[in-house]
DNA sequence: GCCTGGCATTGAACTAGGACAAGAAAACAA
DNA sequence: TTGTTTTCTTGTCCTAGTTCAATGCCAGGC
């Protein structure tokens, strides 16, 4: 249950075996079924989640119903509406599984006591964050300034296993682009 | 001269007296000329510097020489290609001053020692950096989801002063539409 | 005082991608 | 198996925003 978590946090920071153990004994572990909203618009955001097995997905909803996927995360990656966990602030995005997950959460308290405990892991965690956002940055450079098509070659290339577990129109509102239009990209692309 | 970042560094985190006085001798003073290019794309940056006076701007440039501005940054922001200063690898932006600029700077080894000798600043870059990627996740959904006007008028509220400062096609391209349609969107509203 | 180069504006022609509609094809449930 | 829902495709028409080119503007250097 902790496997993939510990090389996670092997990899990523040098904890002692106590500490590893103290990370282990917080943590809640949770299985949710595919399409379970983790959060909703508005809520307060109280899990910061490292994803054992499944798919997830975070959005947003402008008032016209329009969607926009911020983000598909899978096995190794940690979920979560950072700035509402952290200020404990409504949430404005969503927040959904996609397929069966199951999750070890940290809830604001015990990662408040986990850094007190283990505080070189708040180095591991601003680490996490910086990368967020460096390749945030990168993704919103190519957002702006590359074609349909180039948008989704680089995505199936940075992300070769997600078009096998995603609907392709979840794609479509990662890039910025219509489905319909998503489809005649490829469609366009497999005549080549 | 440490008055701007000793407001900022109090409110940010409570060091104490001999702390802050530590974290303003390892800062290293430098002023720069206009235009001056502080970062090419592909060096590595190695500084963190934090805005004293004067104004600058991130942006990216693509093959065909388009550009993308990431970021304006004013005083009592701080500045730097965060992956490309931690890993000390290749940068693919460039930074350059639009203003004279006063800044503090942190290098690589300095910025070490100092969360080496204050702990509790790893805290504080980390709510940095969070607060960062949360905007910058706000930003790309506007970029997606909404018209060039809506995103003119949220960034004139949001940002009120730059647009005094900065040239209007740079504010183009940080809002990524072309110069010319910026114009058009502008004088669209003034005639209401 | 005048020239020069960066900025902003405006218009005309064009295009990437959107919206809508309708059908086909999977996926799922019962 | 059959009905139901979700996903994907394809075509037609449409529009927000681009590109290019021309013009005017002003700020700064000498």
């Amino acid at each position: 249950m902790f496997d993939r978590i510990n090389t996670y946090l092997i990899r990523h920071a040098n904890l002692t075996v106590e500490e590893l153990g103290y990370f282990n004994s917080i943590l809640q572990h949770k299985t949710f079924p595919k399409k379970t909203i983790l959060l909703h618009e508005g809520e307060v955001c109280n899990f910061e989640a490292f994803i054992n097995k499944g798919c997830i997905r975070m959005y947003y909803i402008d008032e016209n119903g329009f969607e926009v996927t911020l983000q598909f995360a899978i096995e190794d990656w940690w979920v979560s509406d950072i700035a509402s966990f952290h200020d404990q602030k409504p949430s404005s995005m969503f927040i959904e599984t996609l397929e069966e997950c199951e999750l070890l959460i940290l809830s604001p308290q015990t990662k408040e006591s986990l850094l007190a405990q283990v505080p070189q892991l708040e180095r591991m965690f601003r680490i996490l964050v910086q990368r967020n956002l460096s390749s945030l940055q990168g993704r919103l450079f190519k957002t702006i300034a590359t074609s349909a098509q180039d948008k989704y070659l680089d995505f199936i290339k940075r992300y070769p296993t997600i078009p096998q577990r995603v609907p392709q129109h979840y794609i479509a509102s990662y890039l910025g682009i219509s489905a319909e239009f998503l489809s005649k990209v490829r469609t366009k692309l497999l005549k080549k």
